[in-house]
DNA sequence: TCTGGGGTCCTAGGACCC
DNA sequence: TCTGGGGTCCTAGGACCC
């Protein structure tokens, strides 16, 4: 039997959330009717748009672009903040009201569920009927549009939730990838990217049906092994499953873009410190253990590198994470001006036993139970009730 | 006042072992 | 003195997504 998946996608998610959440809490203008985005904050090198309304985009401003570059299309631009906490609000209060239909749901991403919705006609009826349905019933709970595609699989569910925009239902069965999808721009497929859509356009394949019907050993040669791949996703074919289940994470990792280019080491082993107690908490709530600590270096140029360690034994405390990062700044740093500091954990186990090695130095067991004291203090009274005495800044002449 | 932050997956190349 | 190949693990970098 055919499978029918529902790919539903809000539309401006950062952007249609702050806007109903404004007007629940009094205010009177809506974000999405006048020229505005979500973007961060110039000062501190964050400015960029990571978000936009429908007027803003009918300016010609894109995401994610300067919000200098975006004020010059718009010079009554409103810039609002990002908050994180509102999004995680309504993405968990969509998903909630998602998992009503089925109990195969799988979160996508912040904005983004699929949903198989196989063999539940006897249930709700019609598919397209019902996803009408859950369109409109978002609407009026929660006061944002979603889009729905509706597939045989999810690539093209996906591909389907992204016709037109916004508050729409589309359809992108087998039958219909032809006449639907064959014609777009080769940009358009999904895992294509700026690299790839290049190399594509470069020998002569500019739609999705040209690439659904180009030759299998010169894609290989462009592509290596993913290049079968891209002609089997032009094809729309895809075998994948809706993954109910929460995916583990395969890494965790903070970064810090700095307010001014880091020439003093001092200054990015401090930044070091505070990542380290911001990927060391998360690293315990999810009760792991990391085998693999990464620093990545940003520089001026914006040239991305970055130096990694592979552990014989597993660690989750902030000191061990610290210690690591700056041994492996000591080996890595290029000296040249930095501009982003992260740390990446990654190769994570469950187990709560340390493995001894024989040249380890017998450590006080009490270390870990004082981690996990102050994660508590934390979680209780706000991140701010502890701070590393090197992370409070001293006042000039005092 | 120029360019975020959090992820996943893939690949090339080197070290090392048999 | 010169000549291998295969397999695995590890590291660094890059493409792509939201």
């Amino acid at each position: 039997m055919d499978r029918i998946i529902f790919h539903i996608d809000v539309n401006n998610a950062f952007l249609s959330w702050t806007a109903v959440d404004r007007l629940k809490h009094g205010e009177t203008l809506d974000l999405r009717t006048i020229p505005s985005v979500i973007g961060g904050d110039e000062a501190t090198r964050n400015g960029i748009v990571i978000a936009k309304s429908t007027p803003a985009k009918k300016l010609g401003i894109v995401t994610p672009e300067t919000l200098y570059s975006a004020r010059r299309k718009c010079p009554g631009l409103v810039v609002v903040r990002p908050t994180h906490e509102v999004y995680k609000k309504y993405s968990n209060d969509l998903y909630e009201y998602l998992c009503n239909f089925t109990p195969n749901i799988e979160r996508f991403s912040i904005d983004e569920c699929f949903l198989d919705m196989t063999g539940t006609k006897n249930l709700f009826g019609d598919p397209i009927e019902l996803a009408y349905k859950i369109k409109e019933e978002v609407k009026d709970k929660f006061g944002f549009t979603v889009n729905i595609g509706i597939a045989n699989n999810k690539l093209c569910a996906k591909m389907a939730s992204d016709f037109e925009k916004p508050d729409k239902v589309h359809t992108l069965f087998d039958n219909e990838i032809k006449e639907k999808m064959w014609l777009l721009p080769i940009e358009e497929l999904f895992m294509v990217g700026k690299k790839s859509s290049a190399i594509l356009r470069n020998i002569n394949i500019n739609t999705i049906g040209d690439l659904a019907n180009a030759d299998q050993a010169i894609q290989e040669r462009y592509f290596k092994n993913s290049g079968s791949l891209l002609i089997t996703r032009a094809n729309g074919i895809d075998d994948s499953e809706v993954e109910e289940y929460v995916a583990k994470n395969q890494s965790i990792s903070n970064e810090i873009t700095s307010a001014y280019d880091l020439t003093n080491k001092n200054e990015i082993i401090k930044l070091f410190l505070q990542l380290s107690n911001q990927v060391g908490t998360r690293l315990r709530k999810e009760g792991f253990h990391a085998r693999v600590v990464t620093i990545i270096l940003k520089n001026s140029s914006f040239q991305t590198y970055s130096h990694q360690q592979k552990l014989v034994n597993p660690i989750d405390t902030n000191e061990e994470i610290y210690k690591i990062a700056k041994d492996l700044l000591e080996k890595g740093w290029k000296n040249d001006p930095i501009r982003l500091v992260g740390i990446r954990l990654s190769n994570f186990s469950v187990e709560n036993y340390k493995q001894m090695s024989l040249f380890d130095e017998v450590k006080p067991i009490s270390n870990e139970n004082i981690q996990k004291a102050m994660d508590n203090l934390k979680e209780k009274y706000g991140s701010n009730i502890i701070i590393n005495a090197s992370l409070l800044e001293k006042k000039e002449g005092k």
